[in-house]
RNA sequence: CGGGGUGUAGCUCAGCUUGGCUAGAGCGCCCGCUUUGGGAGCGGGAGGCCGCAGGUUCGAAUCCUGUCACCCCGACCA
């Protein structure tokens, strides 16, 4: 079927939406493939729908290719299997939640875990029905607090998430591998770049668990890679541990007078002006910043902790939440700060030899974890627990110790890649896909158990496995575009070809029509601009916003026999006889 | 939830400080004629509860109070 855009479904805008900020949604937008409906909720139109429909296909083809069969579940679900795993209560402000006629609870599904665990459950009761992987495309329900950038962060969102049954660990870790290998074909077949990195398994509970994540500016999180091939999410690094120094002929500790120095900053150029260093000025990775945090464990118990950092860098909270697990972290409030009148903000400090103030045995008992750069022997420059009082030459191991070590500080570009491999450099990702070894949580909730060759009840081994699909859509819109409109990747275009008409002689127009018949004819995808009396201003913009790779311009020289072709990505356009464009668009 | 901002035509925005003709522009849309290789020209036209509710005033898009919605940054999250 040839799809002219005389009769098409669309509309391109000549500005940007005032309520867009990034490429993908302004130009998606503009261009006439969604439009915005709620916060974070958008309507596909035809253009939109094909290239959706393109990325799909691909990864139905994958998914069939790694043993997954196609299933659907609604996206409107009940609320018992959800209380069952207690996510109706963990997934908190995030689940859209609704009432039938009767009161009877009802959720929208953030993911499906549940009814993929009691589907398999009902069907599934012997051992040689496993292994087993089953997949939908889905529309997914979060309500965000905050959508934003169009499709990448919305509140409905489309997702192929599969599900793998297994009985034993090992067929796990199989269908596991089977998946994530599935990624990497259908992101290397969509031009994706990506790292895999580790994971927290977080919510979702299970114990291993991989990010597919893409660099891009925009992306939501940081992770770290050094040119040896280290990767890790940056929640993931671990801070090497220096070698302990000599304690022997280290200067005594020094409490000094540090009027006015609320900051790092200040207390650097003030110690450099009270107690100069003989070989080299004091700098901020001198100091020892200490961190008062207020950790909040799910029995609700507020515990305040404070952690020692070099002066130079701060806690990183997204590393903070992975050294408490579990836990509600934030920083200490006035009220946490009166409740504890032995912490002299600004002049906290561990104390001195002997007279420990940090720490579970120290006079506040607060507990005191350290930065594992801080060890033994280092020396520091720190709160003397007195208000406009600092100390210096407090050494590590002699002047004072620690509960236990908080590897929470941000990471830099610069540091050393924990496994050797060189600097690492810090970068922007988009998490694009996300595989999880869930284990046997959501089967001992929901009951999902089989018979093994013995004849004796197993409880079976998940997999949860997740590709966002729109979100894929929204990244290849932000990472193929020029200042002129989109420019689709081959396989994931609305159409292989855009074929413009422009021209005032009918016989250009019919030159065009008999070599949209022709493209058609041969299983090219074309959408034929025939539109009448449109300028061919207007036309070549909305060649260029709609952003087919290839555009094929029959006009002022379709009399002479040629027609005009444009490579998009390449940004090229060339002269070619109109019998010799079908040769043109395959090659 | 904290901080910032915006609500005026289908879209993008002016007008608001200092209240006063009939509320504007560009784009889009409709009709006619012209135009057809880079978002055309001329003429005619449709389209608005100025977010909503109160208040002040002879008079409110404009000032005051309240309220709702949306956007951005942060927190949080695929």
């Amino acid at each position: 079927m040839l799809t002219r855009l005389s009769h098409y479904f669309f509309k391109t805008l000549r500005e940007d939406p005032s309520d867009a900020e990034v490429a993908s949604h302004k130009l998606l937008v503009r261009a006439g493939y969604i439009r915005r409906q709620a916060p974070g909720v958008f309507a596909w139109l035809p253009l939109g729908l094909r290239v959706k429909a393109n990325i799909e296909r691909i990864v139905r083809e994958e998914m069939a290719a790694a043993g997954a069969h196609e299933v659907h579940f609604p996206g409107i679900l009940p609320r018992e299997p959800y209380e069952k795993t207690n996510r109706w209560d963990e997934y908190g402000e995030d689940l859209f939640r609704l009432q039938d006629r009767h009161g009877a609870d009802y959720l929208l599904g953030p993911t499906h875990e549940e009814m993929f665990t009691l589907l398999v459950s009902d069907i599934v009761s012997s051992y040689k029905d496993l292994p087993l992987s089953i997949f939908q495309i889905q529309d997914k329900y979060r309500d965000e607090a905050r959508p934003r950038a169009g499709l990448l962060r919305g509140r409905e969102f489309t997702m192929k998430d599969a599900y793998s049954f297994d009985i034993t660990d090992e067929g796990l870790e199989e269908s596991y591998q089977k998946q994530r290998a599935a990624y990497e074909r259908i992101f290397s077949r969509l031009g994706l770049e990506y790292v895999i990195v580790k994971a927290d398994a977080g919510a979702m509970g299970g114990s291993k668990s991989e990010e597919f994540l893409l660099p891009i500016e925009i992306g939501e999180d940081t992770f770290v890679r050094s040119a040896g091939g280290y990767v890790a999410n940056v929640e993931a690094y671990q801070t090497q541990v220096p070698a302990a120094l000599p304690i022997e002929g280290q200067p005594e500790a020094l409490v000094f007078d540090s009027p006015n120095t609320p900051t790092i900053e200040t207390l650097v150029a003030h110690t450099n002006a009270v107690l100069p260093r003989a070989d080299r000025p004091w700098e901020a990775s001198d100091t020892l910043k200490n961190v008062v945090l207020a950790v909040t464990n799910p029995e609700g118990e507020r515990e305040i902790v404070v952690i020692g950092i070099p002066g130079d860098r701060d806690a990183d909270m997204k590393r903070v939440e992975v050294a408490f697990p579990n836990c509600e972290v934030e920083p200490a409030t006035e009220a946490d700060f009166e409740r504890h009148p032995l912490l002299s903000k600004g002049y906290i400090g561990p104390g001195a030899k002997g007279a420990p103030v940090l720490g579970l045995e120290g006079t506040t008992g607060i507990r005191y974890l350290l930065d594992p750069r801080v060890v033994e022997g280092t020396a520091w420059i720190t709160g003397a627990n007195e208000h406009e009082k600092h100390v210096a030459h407090l050494v590590m191991g002699r002047d004072f110790g620690a509960d236990g070590v908080a590897d929470v500080a941000n990471v830099r570009t610069g540091d050393p890649a924990p496994d050797g491999s060189g600097p690492i450099e810090t970068a922007r990702g988009m998490e694009i896909g996300h595989v999880f070894q869930l284990g046997r949580k959501y089967a001992e909730a929901l009951g999902l158990k089989v018979l093994d060759e013995n004849g004796k009840l197993q409880t079976v081994t998940m997999g949860s496995y997740g590709i966002g699909v729109t979100r894929i859509l929204a990244v290849l819109a932000d990472l193929n575009h020029d200042d002129r409109g989109l420019m689709w990747p081959e396989a994931i275009a609305p159409f292989d070809v855009h074929l413009v008409a422009t021209g005032k002689e009918p016989l250009i127009f019919e030159r065009a029509e008999a070599l949209a018949a022709e493209l058609t004819e041969a299983g090219v995808e074309v959408l034929f601009d025939d539109r009448p009396k449109v300028s061919p201003g207007v036309k070549f913009g909305d060649a260029e916003l709609l952003g087919m790779p290839k555009v094929v311009v029959v006009g002022r020289d379709a009399a002479e026999g040629f027609a005009e072709v444009w490579n998009r990505h390449a940004g090229t356009k060339e002269k070619v006889a109109l019998d010799r464009v079908i040769d043109w668009v395959r090659q």
